[in-house]
DNA sequence: GAAGCGTATGTTCACGTTAACATCCCGATG
DNA sequence: CATCGGGATGTTAACGTGAACATACGCTTC
C-alpha cells in the first residue's frame, strides 16, 4: 500500500486552476455529467490524478442533502443471524454505492441506545436498517428524526414499519413436520428468549403444527440463544423418559442439546433426534451433523437495503409492507426415524 | 418508537430565531462551550427541543474537518475473530464518541477493494482500522489518502504501520506445550490458509515449540479456517496410526477434526487429544468441550481504536508501533494424557 | 445571411456550521 | 467618575460543492 505525500487536500478549485477550467467543470467531470467535451474531460481527469484529488464527502453531503450512507442499528454482534444479515446489508449497500454506518447498541437499555440514535439524529445517514428485537421499538424514548426512512428486520414490528424478515413460522413448521414425519409422537422445543419476536414466532408455529396434528405440546424449555442454555435444557430433557425428538430454536442451542445427550449417553439420532434453526456454517460439522432450517440471511439483508433505498429515492417515509423470506429444511445426520438402528 | 412530524429539518438559524439569539450562541450551546449565560442556555435548549433540532453533521464536518467517524476495513464477516474484533472496535469507538463506517471487502481482489478505498479516499472518516490479511496491503494499487491515520490488526504488516494483534506465537506455544505436557510425543497441526499471517505465525510457533523440545514436526495439514476443511484434515489424521494430539489453528477446524474422529470411532480425548484456537462462544459446547486458546478480541479492538484516536488527535501519520495482546490457555475436555482411560 | 437552437463552459450563490473578530454591558478599580 | 477588564453575545466570513442561471460559440434552416 502506498501513502501519498503532502498534507493539504486539493479541492475542486485547485484542480480547476491546474486544468485551466472553472470548478463547475471539474464538478461535472467528477459527477460524470454528459455535457463536457472529451478533451476537457481528459484534461480535468489528468489534473485530478496529478493532485490526487478526492471529492470532499462532507461538502457534497451538505450541498446535496444525501450522505450515501445507511445506518444499521443492532443490539449485538454475537448472534449468527445478526452478523449474517449485516453482511448481506453491507454487500447490497456497497452494490448501490452506499456505505454502512454501524450503530451497535451494547445493551438494550435506553441509556446505551441513546448514543446510537444521536448518530442517526445528526442526519449522517439517509436511512436506517434496524436489526433489533422489535419490542424495544415501543419504548417511548426512541425518537427517529423525521424524514429518515427505516426498514426493520424483525417481524414483531407494528404496521407503522416496513419489515423484512425470515419466515419464522414456515421454518418452525418445516422442522416440526420433519420430525413428526419421521414417526415421532411428540416434539420437544427449546425456545429462544421471550423478548425476541423471532423466538416467539418459532415457538408459536411449533405449537400450532403440533396441535394441528392433535398433539398436545409439552411446555417448551426456556433458552436464551446461547449453546450453554441449550445444554441446560438438554440435560433436563435427557433426564426425562420418552423424549425422542427435540427442536431447538437455533443451532447454538441445538449444539448444547447435542452435548447434553452425548454426556447422558443418549445416542443421536438413534434414540433422540435433534433439529436446529439457522444453518450456521458450523452446523454441518456438529456431531452428528445437524438437521436444521436454513435462513437466507443474504436475501434478508439484500431486500432490506433494496426497500430502504427505494424509500430514500422516493422520499417515502411510510411503512406497512411486510416481506418474508422463505426457509429451507436441510436434513443431515441428527434426525432419524424413531427407534432407528444406531 | 415515535416518529416526529414535519419535513424540513430545522437549522441553527431556526433555533436562533425562536430563542431570540444569534445562531452563534446556538452553536455554543450545541457544543457545550462555557461562555453562555445559564438563562440563555436554557432558552436555547428549550427551542432546540421544540423544533426537534439536530446538528447537521455534514456542515459540521465541512467546517471542522473532523467526521467523528472511523472506517473499519475487513475482508469478511464470516470469521469469528473479525466479528469479535469489529465488536470491540465499535464499542470503543462509541465510547470515544466516534461512529464506525463499515467497509467490507467481499473479495480481496483489487476491483472489489477499490470501492472500499474510494470511501476512505472521499475523506468521510478521520482514520481507519484495517482488519485484513496483511499481504493485501502490499498490493501496489492500494492508495490511502494522505493524512489519514491507520491501525492494522494483523501482525504481518510492515514497519510502516501501527499494529495491534493477538500474540499468535504465544497462543500456539501454549497449545503445543499443553499437549506435550500431557505426555504426547508429537503434535499434529491443522493450519490456516498460508495467505493469512495469523495462520503462518501460529504454524511457525507450533513448529518452533516442537523443535525446541527436539521433536521433528510432522508436516502440517492444510486448512482454510472452515470446519469443513478441518473435517477433511481430521479424516486424514484419523486414518493414520499414532496420531494422539492435534492442534487446529482455529476452533472451527477443531470442530471438523472432532467430527472426523467421532466418525472414525477414535475416542476424544481418550485416544486423541484435540485443541483449538480462539475460544469461540460455542467451543464449550462442542463434544467434548474444546480445549483452546482464548483470544481477547475485545482488547484488540479497544487498543486499536485507542491508538487510532490518539493518532487522529495528534495528526500523527507515522507507524512502527506493535502491540501484542496475550492469549490464555483454556483447558476443557478435549485434551487428556496419552492413553488415559475413557 | 439572419434567426434560432443546442452544446460547452463560466459565474453566482447557498447549503449549515464554527472560528475569529467585534461589540456591548456590567462591575471593579484607582 | 473615568477607565479598564472580562464575560456574554453578535457579526462576518469561509469550509467545498453543485444547482441555477448566464454566456459564448458554432451549426442548421429558410
Amino acid at each position: 500500500m502506498k501513502r501519498s505525500e503532502g498534507t493539504a487536500r486539493p479541492s475542486m478549485a485547485d484542480v480547476a486552476r491546474l486544468a485551466g477550467v472553472s470548478s463547475q467543470t471539474v464538478s461535472r467531470v467528477s459527477n460524470g455529467h454528459a455535457n463536457v467535451d472529451a478533451d476537457t474531460r481528459a484534461k480535468v481527469a489528468e489534473a485530478m490524478r496529478t493532485l490526487g484529488y478526492r471529492p470532499n464527502s462532507a461538502a457534497r453531503a451538505l450541498r446535496s442533502g444525501r450522505f450515501h450512507t445507511i445506518g444499521v442499528i443492532l443490539t449485538t454482534l454475537r448472534t449468527y443471524g445478526n452478523i449474517r444479515t449485516l453482511d448481506g446489508v453491507a454487500e447490497e449497500a456497497s452494490r448501490g454505492g452506499y456505505s454502512v454506518l454501524l450503530m451497535p447498541v451494547a445493551d438494550p437499555t435506553l441509556r446505551q441506545v441513546s448514543g446510537a440514535y444521536e448518530q442517526l439524529s445528526a442526519q449522517a445517514v439517509d436511512g436506517a436498517v434496524i436489526i433489533l428485537e422489535a419490542r424495544l421499538l415501543d419504548q417511548a424514548e426512541f425518537t427517529l428524526p423525521p424524514g429518515i426512512p427505516v426498514v426493520v428486520v424483525d417481524s414483531g414490528a407494528g404496521p407503522a414499519y416496513t419489515v423484512v424478515d425470515t419466515d419464522q413460522a414456515l421454518g418452525a413448521r418445516q422442522a416440526t413436520e420433519h420430525l413428526l414425519g419421521l414417526g415421532h409422537r411428540q416434539v420437544w422445543h427449546v425456545a429462544g428468549p421471550p423478548t425476541s419476536f423471532s423466538a416467539v414466532h418459532r415457538a408459536e408455529s411449533w405449537r400450532r403444527t403440533l396441535t394441528a396434528r392433535g398433539i398436545t405440546p409439552e411446555p417448551p424449555l426456556p433458552g436464551d440463544w446461547t449453546s450453554e442454555s441449550g445444554y441446560q435444557a438438554g440435560r433436563d430433557l435427557a433426564r426425562r423418559a420418552g423424549v425422542t425428538a427435540v427442536f431447538a430454536a437455533n443451532d447454538q442451542m441445538a449444539l448444547g442439546v447435542l452435548r447434553a445427550m452425548h454426556e447422558a449417553g443418549r445416542a443421536v439420532p438413534a434414540e433422540v433426534s435433534v433439529a436446529g434453526f439457522d444453518d450456521m456454517e458450523e452446523a454441518r460439522s456438529f456431531w452428528p451433523p445437524l438437521t436444521t432450517i436454513r435462513q437466507d440471511f443474504a436475501a434478508v439483508g439484500r431486500l432490506s437495503v433494496q426497500k430502504l433505498l427505494s424509500k430514500v429515492a422516493d422520499g417515502d417515509d411510510g411503512g406497512g409492507e411486510v416481506t418474508l423470506v422463505p426457509t429451507e429444511l436441510v436434513v443431515r445426520g441428527s434426525t432419524a426415524a424413531t427407534g432407528s438402528p444406531p
